[in-house]
DNA sequence: CAGAAAGTTGAATGCATGTTCAAGTTCCTT
DNA sequence: AAGGAACTTGAACATGCATTCAACTTTCTG
């Protein structure tokens, strides 16, 4: 194993250990000394891979919203029947359980002031998954098993709105009925698109 | 002027320091210091009034989170005819720019996982808003204007979660046209109740 | 007006944090 | 095996933070 490929490796396993602190005890319990225990190794090694702690920040948030999108643009395309893709992804949009990535999704928001590197990583996820949406109605309105009863564009960001927020209410404790939330969105589809779901 | 009221101005005035500090700079940047220099006293003074900095930010993420309520609330009480009223709360509650209250709310989730007490009022503030619009579904339901498609307690949590989002979005840099975030959320409410709006 | 109560201050304290670094260890190359 | 590069460590340092507090000023009260 050569070296850039060891030090990927080690980058990593820190970005991991970022994860696992930010996503068990939220975002603002990482730092350099809690993420050095998690990955058991010292903090100075720690900032021997980063040159400063916010860039090992930077890093974990990029992977999870790159994660996070790439599990979703993996389904859509996994399935090929436009009314199974919409309800395979708010299937996955909805999970059961609020994963850590998504706390950290959520929790990054108040860091953004502060480190605005990380805005255009936020908005570009928002604007991809809408994308997603927005393509999949189109097919399924292109071969007429979809019927919309208003702009697709507008349909397809308000499908990202209502995951987002049901995605983010557990993190305030409110947790719904995720069956409840997922009938939801889907009856709000089918109205919209004049299609059973 | 009594001794109570004067205590409560000073309390309130710090409280509005803590705002507007959180709300131009972010939630992470109101700290002892930045909060005593805006209301133009010494950090000592701070303290005095509340036994701990949590104290005041906990008071002031109340205070932002019972008006942003309140607001909603009054707008509701006011316009007697459902589809008025319908209209009315979905053009205050998708409001023409961020407020920094708005920007309290979405930032103050990250502190969450370090103060406890803050997430029932968080979880109640949803809870309240989506009862404000289940009544007025349910009214408009009664005298016939509604026909609602599917539950309004389900059409009612989804309106609640397309504002939330759509008002979270400016805070990570996508700018959406405000108007068509309205026109998208009545066209869904439209469509779920059977009616135009 | 005098004494007490309330309010204010800014320096001092203690703790947590990001970062540096000299010293040591492990790994690779020749 | 030798020497150098890569890596690791933990202590040390600087900074920023909430909080305390003794001294002081203002306001109230009888």
């Amino acid at each position: 194993m050569n070296q850039s490929t060891r030090q990927a490796q080690r980058r990593d396993a820190l970005v991991a250990a970022l994860r696992r602190v930010a996503g068990e005890r939220g975002i603002l319990q990482a730092n350099v000394r809690t993420v050095a225990a998690e990955a058991d190794v010292s903090a100075g090694s720690v900032l021997y891979y980063f040159p400063t702690f916010d860039d090992l920040v930077a890093a974990a948030v990029e992977g999870v919203l790159e994660e996070f999108y790439e599990r979703r643009r993996r389904i859509a395309e996994e399935v090929a029947d436009p009314r199974e893709r919409l309800r395979a992804m708010i299937d996955a949009g909805i999970p059961d359980e609020i994963s850590s990535d998504l706390r950290i999704v959520y929790e990054s928001i108040a860091l953004l002031p502060e480190r605005p590197q990380l805005r255009p990583l936020h908005r570009s996820i928002v604007e991809r998954q809408v994308m997603l949406y927005r393509t999949t109605l189109e097919i399924g309105a292109g071969v007429g098993v979809f019927r919309p009863r208003t702009p697709v564009a507008a349909i397809a960001r308000n499908l990202v709105a209502l995951e987002d927020s049901y995605d983010m209410y557990p993190l305030i404790g409110l947790g719904l009925d995720r069956d409840e939330c997922r009938r939801a969105v889907l009856d709000y589809a089918a109205l919209a698109l004049d299609c059973e779901l």
